[in-house]
DNA sequence: TCTGGGGTCCTAGGACCC
DNA sequence: TCTGGGGTCCTAGGACCC
């Protein structure tokens, strides 16, 4: 049978939502209305723009150039910083719209979901579904969304993206030749700035082209991602809509350092603090990791990362800490410049399925009890007020995610 | 000029075992 | 002396997304 999809993507949604908070609290400007962005801090070289109006794109300012980039080609842009506990509140009510519709939601992201209404038309047609969230987000919530009607996730994403703002669309299969293989391959999903030269050398420039390429020719150039580049352009997605609340795989946390750091100790105490945050998220979605991962980025943006596995899965900010310590000291090349430096835990496992088949000494339970009871009082005080001594300082820079 | 942070998935090479 | 493969696990790095 064939399948009704909706993707409702909310447009220049940090602005939007920014705009919207901004005139309730009695803001005579709409900042969607004027050259604006939502960028981050240059003072604290995390200066990139996160969203912009259509003024300012008019202007040829891009998401993820820098706030210098934005300045040079309008010097008059307004800039406001970003706030994701208003961004979690819009996403939310925008959420609780949708599932007036159906219950098969897919959170895609903070600004996008994936509707399944295959079996909540109720002898409507699904353009009109789309044309009706357009309408009420617009009316009831104060911004606008482009919706993207198509019959798999793949299709409607892509018509979600055609103009915008605030449109819907459709991407039936008889239109994907007029309405997507006209288009520039750097437009379709999963093909990238790295893809696109590639293809390009084959002469392959539309994503018509890349549909009429022989499977195997790109198969045998880029092996998986090649055959999933050719069902996207031919419009197959078998995906379904993810609507079951997902574990994380991974968690992790990184931060850019507002000064260069060549301090191993330095380094070791941002690492520590950078732990506790990601065995506090750890220990909240009741999961253990198996394995620890290290990243360092040098002045000159060289990456590099190191990973272990761990004897045994746990969430133990002491345990996680002490392979962290090894790694980085591991992989520091003495004297070299640190721009940053992040900690993530993988192969997460749930913590009742462990605790089954697993007998705890002792030793641990005590550490177990000690990280459950500060995770306690960081719910209840608040995040920075619960700090290990000689690190006080250090929180005040690290931005903690809830 | 100055370049975020949080994710997922894939690849390739080496180690190790049978 | 010179010669295997196949399978799995681990690790580093890269590509892509929002």
């Amino acid at each position: 049978m064939e399948r009704q999809i909706l993707h409702v993507d909310v447009n220049n949604a940090f602005l939007s939502w920014t705009a919207v908070e901004m005139l309730k609290e009695g803001s005579k400007i709409d900042i969607r209305q004027i050259p604006a962005i939502i960028g981050g801090d240059e003072s604290k070289r995390s200066g990139i723009v996160l969203a912009k109006s259509p003024k300012a794109k008019e202007f040829g300012i891009k998401t993820a150039e820098t706030i210098y980039q934005a300045k040079m080609k309008c010097p008059n842009i307004q800039i406001y910083p970003s706030n994701f506990t208003i961004y979690k509140k819009y996403s939310n009510q925008l959420y609780n719209l949708l599932l007036e519709y159906t219950d098969k939601i897919e959170r895609f992201s903070i600004d996008e979901c994936f509707l399944d209404m295959t079996h909540y038309l109720m002898n409507d047609t699904l353009l009109n579904k789309g044309k009706e969230i357009n309408k009420r987000v617009k009316e009831e919530l104060g911004f606008t969304v482009n919706v993207g009607v198509a019959h798999n996730k793949l299709l409607a994403k892509m018509a979600s993206d055609f103009t915008k703002p605030d449109r819907v669309h459709t991407l039936f299969e008889d239109e994907i030749p007029t309405k997507m293989w006209t288009l520039p391959i750097s437009e379709l999903f999963m093909i990238g700035k790295k893809t696109v030269p590639k293809l390009y050398n084959m002469q392959i420039k539309t994503i018509g082209d890349l549909a009429k390429t022989p499977q195997n020719l790109l198969i045998k150039k880029f092996g998986k991602h090649g055959l999933m580049m050719w069902e996207y352009a031919n419009g197959i997605d078998k995906s379904e809509v993810e609507y079951k609340p997902q574990k994380p795989k991974g968690i992790g946390n990184s931060i850019t350092l507002s000064q260069n750091i060549s301090n191993i100790e330095k380094l070791e105490e941002i690492l520590l603090a950078l732990t506790e945050q990601v065995t506090y998220r750890l220990r909240k979605e009741k999961m253990l990791a198996n394995v620890v991962n290290v990243q360092l980025r040098t002045h000159d943006f060289k990456d590099t990362s190191h990973q272990k596995k761990l004897a045994s899965s746990t969430s133990s900010t002491k345990e996680i800490y002490a392979k962290a310590k090894e790694l980085l000291n591991q992989m520091y090349i003495r004297g070299s410049q640190i721009r940053l430096i992040g900690l993530r835990v993988d192969n997460l496992v749930d913590e009742e399925q462990m605790q089954i088949s697993l007998f705890t000494d002792n030793k641990n339970e005590k550490q177990e009890k000690l990280d459950k009871t500060i995770d306690k009082l960081k719910e209840k005080y608040g995040y920075n007020l619960i700090t290990r001594a000689g690190k006080m300082e250090l929180d005040d820079k690290i931005k903690f995610k809830k």
